[in-house]
Order: structure tokens, then C-alpha cells, then sequence
DNA sequence: TGTATTTTGTTAAAACACTCACAAACCTTC
DNA sequence: GAAGGTTTGTGAGTGTTTTAACAAAATACA
């Protein structure tokens, strides 16, 4: 009686890692790279080969001992696992200058996120064209989830209006939430919600500089 | 003899939610809000209550037993301890539709980011006025730098050029980088680098929908 | 076939982070 | 000014994540 119960706890932290593993490796691949051991994986991500390979195996034995790991296999294996070997159907809410920059931004599309619909509720905006796609009263937002079969919301509007958004978008059925707007939202336990901060980041170059600074 | 050498570590983890904080801490002080404590406080940032006091602690004490701490002497102890109670002369590098976003999103400058040069190497940009601001050639990096004192270098290219953006920003010494660019870059240790992905992100929404889903 | 070499997957140890629990400190009221 | 009620700051305990170490499994080559 081995391990029967597999399915252990994936940390957090690896699940954040493994979008940085899939970025090395698909540059690898582009460069022509076939097979490779953890030792150059983890300096090519700034990471350590022990936790490159724990990290990995909480999804698979994906590794040949002695060998290494084959990249395009390990790429399949984990936008598999992450299931972004598929499209997802999006939404974004909030046509201002980063909204506009996202529905601008092809690699969205590229990497499966298709944005199926852009919502505002400014009526200078309504009926605006941007990507073959007419911008919408957020009204009309259960409509076009269940239209379109939406299962992912962006939020770029103010963070005055954030918090409508998301409500908005949990009412039509979304369930997953990635929010620019710098406030914390209120959703039900079954949402989740990421949050992109540029300050966030800014603040960490900051604090390390003027502490850690040499 | 007590705590002589107060410079105890503090956990990474711990600044990340240092900006949650403001972030709430200001929205409260909006809201009127001149006291609070540590149990509220921590709902709204979506976390514990001991955690925020012990978080707090490492940078100060700047409660009172029985009372909360005052929301208007908190942010300014907080942006303080971050060092972001001050400018921060920043440059922007790659004028496409991520980085023109930025260059027109006031919030930079309001919190004390100025971004005060931005460059590109397509000779179709150069020239170009953003909110003022002329778009100028990358080679013209050092001599920017020195002449308006940048400290902070925001790379927006796309990523086949990042590393050379970021060469660039390290030789005319910068040391600090945020990077929206989907690659590793190779710095020296000095020299702090914090990265933005939004796919980062999209993935962990994506796996655990698709995992823990319900 | 057997030995040396490589590199994985995994167990054990160390480091790190979080939560609990409570004394210390403050406010209010009698 | 003493008692009762709050709320902080922190030490101790628990849990989680990272790192180190090594047996197991593969290749290469004599």
C-alpha cells in the first residue's frame, strides 16, 4: 500500500514558480533546446535545482534519471497541468488608458485568454470600436457572459468603480477575477481573485534599496 | 540589556503585505476613519489579526494598548519605513501600448514615481511628445540618467529587447527595475529587479478553478 | 556484463512564516 | 485610585516551504 491518496497539496509558491518554468523553457525551446537537467533550468530561473525538481514532481515524473527533462514534453505537461492548454473566454471591464493597452496587447490571445467583450459604463465610450470589439454597457454584462461563455473577468477600471465590477461579474457567473484596480474586493469564497499592483512591486524595489542599498 | 540590536529581519513576505495596508490605511482615511484597530484592520486586508500587529511591529510601535493605531500616523510611519514618503526620479523603457499606458497613468506621479525620460530605439517614436515628454534614444541612457538623477528604470519592451534595456539601465547606474517583460533578466546582485506578469497571475486563476474548482 | 557517471525523485533537516495566547499598557467609570 | 474592559506587542508553538543529501534509475563505455 503505497501512496494511493497522490493528489498532496501543491504550495502556493510553486504554483506562482511554474508560470516562470514555462517561460524558461519556452524560450529554451526557441532556441533550439531539446533536453535539460535541473541544475541549468533553476539558474536560468533564478531558482534552486532542488525546488525546480520538488516543483516538478508535485505534478508528475516528468525527468529521465540521468538524463534530464525533454522541453517540449515538460511544456506540454504543464500548461496542462495548469490548463492553459486551452482557450478561456474573458471579459474585461474598464476601457480606460491600461484597459485600451490590454485589449491592445495580443500575447492575451496568443497564450488562450481570448477578451470576448469590453464593458464600461461611461456613454462616451459605449459603441467604441477597439479590436473588432464594441465596447458595452455593463448592464448588458449576464447577457454577454452566457452569450459568450465568459469564465474570466479583468477589472481595469478606477478603484472607485472596482468593487461594482466584480459584482457585476460574479452576479453574470464569473468565478475568476484578475483585478488592476488598487482596492481589495468582496467576493464570495468560490471567486478568485488576483490582484496586479504595479506599486506593489515598486515599493519592494524601494524598501530593498534604501535598506539592504550598498 | 535588552533588544540593543533591534534590526531584526523582516520576512519578504512581510513587506509584500506592507502595500495592502496603505492601500487599506488610505482608503480608510478617505473614508474618515481616524482610529482603528488591529481586528478590522485586518479583515479588510484579508488577513489576521496577529499577523498585522506583528507585521507592524517590525517596523515600529505605533499602537496604543487599548486604543488602535491612528490611521493618519500609521501611513506616514509606513510610507516612511518603505521610503516612499519622497520622490523616485524614474525612467521609462519602450514606448508601446503597455508603456504609453503608463506614461499616461497620473498615479505614478502621485505617488511620488516621476517618470522623467522615456526611451525607445525605433526611430519612428523618437521625437515624440507623451505628456510632455520627448521619447528619446535608448543610447542617450547614461547621459539622462546622470543629468535628472534616475534611480528606477520601468521596462515595457518587448522581451526579445528587456535584457538589453535592463544592460543598459545597470551600465548608466540604475538599481532598481520593475520589468513587465516575460524574461529573466541577468543583473548584477546589487541591483534589485521586481517583475510584473500578468500571466503569472492568469495561470494561478486558471489552475485553481480548474483543480479546486466547485 | 559490470562499472563509472549522471541526474532524477524523495526523504530528512533547516529555515521561514503564521497563529495562538497572554502579560503589559492604556482608557473609562465608579 | 481601583476595577473592569480593550487592544497592543511579543514569546512560544505549530505549520509550511526551502534546502540539502542520497538512494534509485538511467546512460555510456570498457
Amino acid at each position: 500500500m503505497v501512496n494511493l491518496l497522490k493528489s498532496k497539496h501543491i504550495p502556493r509558491a510553486t504554483i506562482q514558480r511554474m508560470a516562470v518554468y514555462i517561460q524558461v523553457l519556452e524560450k529554451l525551446q526557441r532556441e533550439g533546446v531539446e533536453i535539460i537537467s535541473s541544475d541549468p533550468l533553476a539558474i536560468a530561473c533564478d531558482a534552486n535545482a532542488s525546488q525546480v525538481r520538488k516543483d516538478l514532481a508535485y505534478f508528475g515524473e516528468f525527468g529521465v534519471r540521468g538524463v534530464g527533462y525533454n522541453v517540449h514534453n515538460l511544456i506540454r505537461s504543464l500548461t496542462h497541468a495548469l490548463a492553459i492548454d486551452r482557450e478561456w473566454r474573458t471579459a474585461l471591464v474598464g476601457v480606460g488608458n491600461l484597459g485600451r493597452a490590454i485589449l491592445n496587447h495580443h500575447e492575451f490571445k496568443q497564450r488562450g485568454f481570448n477578451i470576448v467583450a469590453a464593458f464600461d459604463c461611461d456613454p462616451f465610450k459605449i459603441g467604441e470600436m477597439i479590436q473588432n470589439l464594441e465596447v458595452i454597457c455593463t448592464k448588458r454584462m449576464k447577457e454577454k457572459v452566457d452569450e459568450q461563455g465568459i469564465e474570466i473577468g479583468i477589472i481595469t477600471t478606477p478603484p472607485e468603480r472596482s468593487q461594482r465590477a466584480a459584482t457585476h461579474l460574479v452576479e453574470a457567473g464569473v468565478r475568476c477575477i484578475l483585478s488592476f484596480a488598487p482596492s481589495r474586493l468582496k467576493v464570495p469564497d468560490n471567486v478568485y481573485v488576483e490582484y496586479v499592483d504595479f506599486f506593489h512591486h515598486l515599493y519592494s524595489l524601494t524598501f530593498n534599496v534604501s535598506t539592504k542599498g550598498n
